[in-house]
RNA sequence: GGAGGAAUGCCCGAGUGGCCAAAGGGAGCAGACUGUAAAUCUGCCGGCGGACGCCUACGUAGGUUCAAAUCCUACUUCCUCCA
C-alpha cells in the first residue's frame, strides 16, 4: 500500500516544520500508521495554563501546530489547568500566585475559548478541565503516583537542578507539577503532546507516567519559544513585549512592523501558514539585498493581521500605517476630544492641561516635557511653549509624538 | 527550635548620616536620521507650580539627629544555614 506510506510522508513533513524536537520520531511515524491504517485519529494533548487569559502570538506557535494535526483529522484535546493553576504555579519563583476562584477560571476558560478558535476549529476541539480526573484523586492515589518517580531524576529538570545546586528552595510540591501533568496524559491517554521547549520535562514525563500506567508513551513534540517585540526576551505579558491576538488590526500591523528586521523569518516561520520554501525565498531576498525588509516585514504585518482579522482590514491597517509613518499624515479617523472648562484659564486653553485631560499624557510633567522635545503639534505646528494658552479652532489637530491624535470639538 | 542575611523607583541593581529624586543597566517615551513603530545617534524618564521652589518616595510603624535610604526599636515578608 504505498498510499499509506505517503501520506504518512505528507504529514510528517508539515508536522516537523518549525519543531525544536519530536520524540521519538520513529513512534511518531508507527503511530501515523497505525492511525490511518485503522481510520482512527490520534489524541493530541496541549495543556494551557488559565490564569492568563490573553493569548498573544507567543501561545500562538504551538496553537498552528495543533491546527496542523487538526486538518490532518486528528483529535485535538485542550486542557485548562484549572487544578493546578489554582493550586498556583510555583515555576515563577516567589510571585504570590493570585488563587483563582472558580467563577475566575470560568470566566477565563470562555475568553481562552473565544481566541484559541479564531485558530482551531472548534467542532474538532475537546476543552478539559484537569480537575476532573485530579480532584478525585485520593491521598493513596497520589502516594501511587508520587511512587512512580524519583527524587533523583527530579532533579535532573534543569530549574529544580540549578536550584538545587544553588542551594535554593525547593518546596516539595513543586514536584507535584510535572507528575500531576504527566497524569493529564495517562487521563487522556494521549498519543502526542505540544509543548514549548521549556516544556520538555514536562512532556517526557508523560511518557513514563503513561508507561507506568501501562499505555503506550505520548511523543513529546517541542515547539520554539517565540521571541517578543524587542527581540530577545520570550513574548510574554509581563515583559510587555507581546501582540494580543485580540488587539486591532492598527496594532497589530503597527506592533509587527516594530520588530526588530532578523525576527521577520522566524516570525513568518512560527506564526504564519506561508509555505516553507517561500519564506525561504523571502529570506534570501532580503539578504542579497533584492528587496527591501520594510517591504517583506509590511507583508508579515498584512499576513498576521488577516489571521486574526481579515484581508480586508489588513489591507486597511497598512494603508493606515503607510499614511501616518510613512508619509506622516493624519490617520483616518481621529478620536475627538471635547474641551472643557477644566481646561481654561481666562478663556484660553491650557496646553499641558488639555493634553491631560484627553489622556494624551500621564501628567503634566509629561505634557511639559513632550512640549520641550518638540513632540507636540497643534495642527501641524510644533508647539515650543510649555505653557502656551491658546484658543482653539472648531478642528484643531493636536499631535503627540508620532501615534497619538486627538481632534477638538 | 536556634543562628544569620535581605527588603531601594516599571524591572534588575548600586548606595551605610548631609553633595540622594537616589549611580549603572534594561524597559518605556521623544527627537534626529531612515528603508519601518528595524538599526543607529541624542535627549527625557515621581508629582505639582513658569526655572531657583515645594510635596511624595528607598518593606510597615515609631524613634535618635539640625539632617536618615543610610543609625536605633518593634513589626511584616522573603531567603540561607544548623536541628
Amino acid at each position: 500500500m504505498p498510499n499509506i506510506e505517503q501520506d504518512i510522508e505528507k504529514q510528517l513533513k508539515e508536522i516537523r516544520r518549525g519543531t525544536v524536537e519530536i520524540i521519538p520520531e520513529n513512534e511518531l511515524v508507527e503511530k501515523l500508521k497505525k492511525s490511518i491504517k485503522k481510520d482512527q485519529p490520534l489524541q493530541i494533548k496541549l495543556g494551557l495554563d488559565p490564569t492568563a487569559p490573553d493569548i498573544h502570538l507567543g501561545h500562538t506557535v504551538v496553537l498552528q501546530k495543533l491546527r496542523q494535526f487538526q486538518q490532518f483529522g486528528h483529535q485535538i484535546t485542550i486542557i485548562l489547568g484549572d487544578y493546578t493553576g489554582r493550586i498556583g504555579d510555583p515555576t515563577g519563583k516567589s510571585e504570590t500566585r493570585n488563587q483563582l476562584t472558580e467563577e475566575e477560571v470560568l470566566a477565563n476558560a470562555r475568553t481562552y475559548q473565544k481566541q484559541i478558535f479564531k485558530i482551531l476549529d472548534p467542532e474538532k476541539t475537546t476543552v478539559e478541565f484537569n480537575s476532573k480526573w485530579l480532584a478525585p484523586l485520593t491521598f493513596a492515589d497520589v502516594i501511587n503516583l508520587s511512587a512512580k518517580y524519583t527524587v533523583a531524576r527530579m532533579l535532573e529538570r534543569d530549574d529544580f537542578h540549578k536550584r538545587y545546586k544553588d542551594n535554593l528552595p525547593i518546596s516539595i510540591h513543586e514536584f507535584f507539577y510535572p507528575l500531576m501533568q504527566g497524569y493529564d496524559s495517562v487521563a487522556l491517554k494521549a498519543d502526542v503532546e505540544l509543548g514549548g521547549t521549556d516544556q520538555k520535562f514536562n512532556l517526557l514525563m508523560g511518557r513514563h507516567l503513561q508507561k507506568e500506567y501501562g499505555q503506550d508513551p505520548q511523543i513529546a513534540l517541542m515547539m520554539p519559544i517565540l521571541e517578543g517585540l524587542d527581540g530577545v526576551n520570550k513574548m510574554s505579558k509581563s515583559l510587555n513585549n507581546y501582540i494580543g491576538i485580540d488587539e486591532s488590526a492598527n496594532e497589530i500591523y503597527g506592533k509587527v512592523m516594530s520588530l526588530p528586521d532578523e525576527l521577520m523569518v522566524r516570525y513568518f516561520e512560527l506564526v504564519t501558514q506561508i509555505p516553507v520554501e517561500e519564506v525561504e525565498k523571502l529570506d534570501i531576498a532580503v539578504k542579497d539585498g533584492t528587496v527591501n525588509p520594510r517591504d517583506v516585514k509590511m507583508k508579515l504585518a498584512r499576513e498576521i493581521v488577516s489571521i486574526y482579522h481579515d484581508d480586508r482590514e489588513a489591507q486597511k491597517a497598512e494603508e493606515g500605517f503607510k499614511r501616518v509613518f510613512q508619509q506622516r499624515e493624519l490617520p483616518e479617523d481621529i478620536p475627538e476630544f471635547k474641551v472643557t472648562d477644566e481646561v481654561r484659564e481666562a478663556g484660553q486653553v491650557v496646553l499641558p492641561k488639555l493634553l491631560v485631560q484627553a489622556g494624551l499624557v500621564a501628567s503634566g510633567s509629561e505634557a511639559k516635557r513632550m512640549i520641550k522635545q518638540n513632540a507636540v503639534k497643534i495642527d501641524g505646528q510644533p508647539a515650543n511653549d510649555p505653557n502656551l494658552r491658546f484658543q482653539p479652532d472648531k478642528e484643531t489637530i493636536i499631535k503627540v509624538g508620532k501615534r497619538k491624535f486627538v481632534k477638538l470639538v
